[in-house]
DNA sequence: ACTATGTCCTGCGAGC
DNA sequence: TGCTCGCAGGACATAG
């Protein structure tokens, strides 16, 4: 469910409220896991933990922890949201939501909830995690153009794959190639300099107005709050098939890409 | 090495 | 009202 935007506006609400909070206890559901790494080898890794920050790396939630007396131990916690997941903290005794996979019971008296009915999305424990792809908001020009000039797959699918860069979904690269007025099926290696960088531009400025809005809540995306984003209301592609383009009121097309459906339109995206 | 396709799950809305 | 179908914001394994 959630990319970068909406991740990172639940890292920061759980950076706000649950930062230097203990994990005293940790339940994992049974089930198929959502689980990367053996459950004992969480549950050990979590308890006595203090949550020292929290923070997004690409699509993924990382927690820092360190031991709760202080001592260096530079393991984290990696929550991966798939398309379903959520994190919510709340009172502790609070009915168990269906789904639940992961309650960590907090020193201040609350819990933190790990909820996902689809089940695609994942935790893990690790040490030193580092997202495999670039950061969109990082990167720099050069380097952006570097990583896609040779591919010959559909500009759609490489800025989806997450070996490139880390936190592009399906949302919003859809309206970033809106923006940059470039066709989702595109070869990577046609694009010509200036549409990398009406691309490079496009995608930095879509990802930062919508983490401004708190994301896009399309189905039941809310953040850490139970607030929902505001992005869905800026979409100008996804979604709206059918629907009229905001700029040239030719109809918005759907078309299938790498499995995965893309909005576009005929007339502004060349 | 790179790319396209199928699969993992549950829930929801559209259409009959 | 109740059923089936198609679709969903992700990522991986597998096949070509």
């Amino acid at each position: 469910m959630p990319e970068l935007p909406e991740v990172e506006t639940i890292a920061r609400g759980l950076a706000k409220r649950i930062s230097g909070d203990v994990i005293e206890s940790v339940w994992l559901g049974s089930k198929p896991e959502p689980l990367k790494s053996p459950a004992a080898e969480i549950a050990i890794a979590l308890q006595a933990k203090r949550i020292s920050t929290v923070r997004r790396a690409g699509k993924h939630i990382v927690f820092d922890l360190e031991s709760a007396r202080g001592a260096i131990a530079s393991s984290q916690w990696i929550v991966h949201l798939g398309m379903t997941g959520s994190l919510l903290v709340c009172a502790p005794g609070l009915e168990l939501e269906k789904h639940t996979h992961a309650v960590l019971q907090l020193a201040s008296g609350r819990e933190l909830r790990f909820v996902d009915p689809r089940r695609f999305g994942r935790l893990s424990v690790i040490e030193n995690f580092e997202a495999p792809g670039a950061e969109p908001l990082q990167i720099a020009f050069d380097d952006f153009g570097a990583l896609f000039h040779r591919r010959k797959t559909p500009i759609k699918s490489a800025l989806l794959n997450q070996n490139l860069l880390s936190g592009v979904g399906n949302i919003y690269a859809d309206e970033a190639l809106f923006r940059a007025r470039i066709r989702p099926r595109r070869r990577a290696s046609s694009l010509t300099h200036d549409e990398f960088h009406r691309l490079y531009n496009a995608l930095k400025r879509v990802l930062r107005e919508a983490i401004r809005l708190g994301g896009s809540s399309v189905s039941d995306y809310v953040d850490a709050d139970g607030e929902e984003g505001f992005f869905q209301l800026k979409h100008r592609v996804y979604g709206r098939e059918g629907k009229l383009c905001r700029v040239c009121k030719t109809p918005i097309k759907r078309i299938v890409i790498a499995g995965r459906s893309s909005h576009y339109c005929p007339r502004c995206q060349k």
